[in-house]
RNA sequence: GUGCCUAUAGUUUAGUGGUAAAACUCCUCUCUGUGGCAGAGGUGUCACGGGUUCGAUCCCCGUUAGGCACCCCA
């Protein structure tokens, strides 16, 4: 019985990467790895699927992406298991339960895999997407790891040869300063016209009215108190070692204090990086202090980034720079005749080991439709093998450029081909 | 989860209340000894389900998917 159409189409949210998107994948793949080495990090790979309490404790039971964008799995054994919304809290959790406290601090980690939110697909958002992560967990708290992770993000846009970044940086503060300030903003809100959501956001995730793009809120907004000036002096000092960093490196960023970021594990430094002329972050990442802690591990101060990667890929495209094919093949290999066709294999394989990037169309038996294949293909040149030249231990080459051709001994043939290359 | 828009061939699109068309692509043939051309043919349950109608690809409703925005986030 044929499937139903539905049964026949990716499920939403979900796609296909298809070959001519594969060239932008790899040079993902490449820049991630190429990075991860420059700085020291060493590749982990977790699994897609985690206990649901993982994120629930560390992501936040109010996160929209705990509260409704999991995918949660019913096992056999009635366990609750979910397709991994983000990677920070896997890393972390390895971390743990491999005792990589008891190796030198900090480590160092990067990842490259797929995530899943039930999400409303648009534009750079789908609901299984890929991030590339950067983790720096154990040592201090100290800031120079901060602007390390905000330069390796940073970079790894410029090496996708993202154009016009613009990194937009805060701080929200501890433990210790950041109910101070969440009780400032409430009272300032009070008392002050806000639209409805930010009504209710000021009761449930205080911090999130600051994102809010609404008209009504625009003035209170703008006159809110800012999370800078209530950071503790501890705090204060971090974050402007952070930015002195960054001056060191040479990065310019903007100081953002509506940024804020739905995930409860952070602490202290935030940042997002965008490209001009797209409201979409395409990296994003900051400190989360807290996130060992709150998985009932010993405190371990951390930091990390993560790139959205099919942003990446849209930025690009707006730009005009999506990463294109590889050149095609240039030798196209064209039997004739039942004999020819035979030994043509052990002929293409010979071609194949001397590092020649040869085509054929073996399943092909018209010389005309070879040829034509070849041509489509964009080859430069045609290795013509019949009958006559099976006799003969030769091959014509054809240069499909000028149509001139001239038949080589199969004895060096493949010498032959190279040097017309 | 909400709102708006969309759905015709592999792709981009046209079109009509009387069951479809163009361009490009792909496949086959003309064509087992020389390509780009040409000619001929082929590739569609007009997204799915229901309703109105003598008749629906077209009008209406629902579903699904896609796009955009909200929300949120990478």
């Amino acid at each position: 019985m044929a499937l139903s159409k539905k049964a026949l189409q990716s499920v939403k949210g979900m796609h296909d990467i298809l070959p001519k998107d594969q060239p932008l994948w790899e040079k993902l793949r490449k820049v991630t790895r190429e990075l991860g080495e420059q700085y020291n990090f060493e590749r982990i790979d977790t699994p897609i699927v985690e206990p649901m309490a993982l994120f629930e404790r560390t992501v936040g039971e109010a996160s929209d992406i705990v509260e409704k964008q999991m995918y949660v799995l019913k096992t056999k054994d009635d366990d609750s298991l979910v397709l991994r919304p983000e990677a920070t809290a896997s890393v972390a959790r390895a971390y743990v339960e491999h005792g990589m406290a008891h190796v030198p601090q900090p480590v160092k980690l990067y990842y490259f895999g797929p995530l899943y939110r039930h999400e409303q697909p648009q534009e750079g958002r789908v609901r299984q997407f890929h991030q590339a992560g950067f983790e720096i967990i154990g040592g201090e708290s100290d800031p120079v790891y901060d602007a390390q992770i905000v330069a390796m993000a940073y970079r790894f846009l410029e090496e996708m040869k993202v154009a016009k970044l613009e990194i937009r940086i805060n701080s929200i503060g501890c433990k210790q300063c950041r109910p101070i300030y969440r009780k400032k903003l409430v009272d300032y809100y009070k008392s002050r016209p806000s639209c409805k959501t930010c009504k209710r956001r000021i009761l449930v995730n205080p911090l999130r009215v600051l994102d809010c793009k609404e008209k009504e809120c625009e003035v209170t907004k703008a006159g809110a108190p800012a999370m800078i000036d209530s950071l503790c002096t501890l705090c204060r000092g971090h974050f402007k070692l952070v930015l002195e960093y960054l001056d060191e490196l040479g990065l310019s960023y903007m100081l953002d204090n509506h940024l804020v970021r739905g995930l409860d594990y952070y602490s202290r430094t935030v940042f997002e990086i965008f490209a001009e002329g797209w409201d979409a972050a395409l990296a994003g990442g900051g400190r989360y202090d807290y996130l060992l802690e709150l998985m009932g591990a010993k405190a371990t101060p951390a930091v990390g980034c993560a790139v959205g990667l099919e942003r990446v890929g849209v930025a690009l495209t707006k730009q005009g720079t999506a990463v294109t094919a590889k050149p095609k093949p240039r030798v196209h290999f064209i039997h004739i005749g039942d004999l020819a066709k035979k030994k043509s294999l052990s002929l293409i394989e010979a071609l194949r080991r001397g590092g020649v990037h040869v085509e054929e169309s073996l399943g092909k038996d018209s010389l005309k439709g070879q040829l034509a294949a070849a041509d489509k293909n964009g080859a430069e040149l045609a290795l013509i093998f019949g009958q006559m030249e099976a006799f003969e231990e030769s091959i014509i080459i054809r240069d499909l450029k000028t149509g001139a051709q001239e038949t080589v001994l199969l004895v060096k043939f493949v010498e032959a081909v190279k040097k017309r290359l």
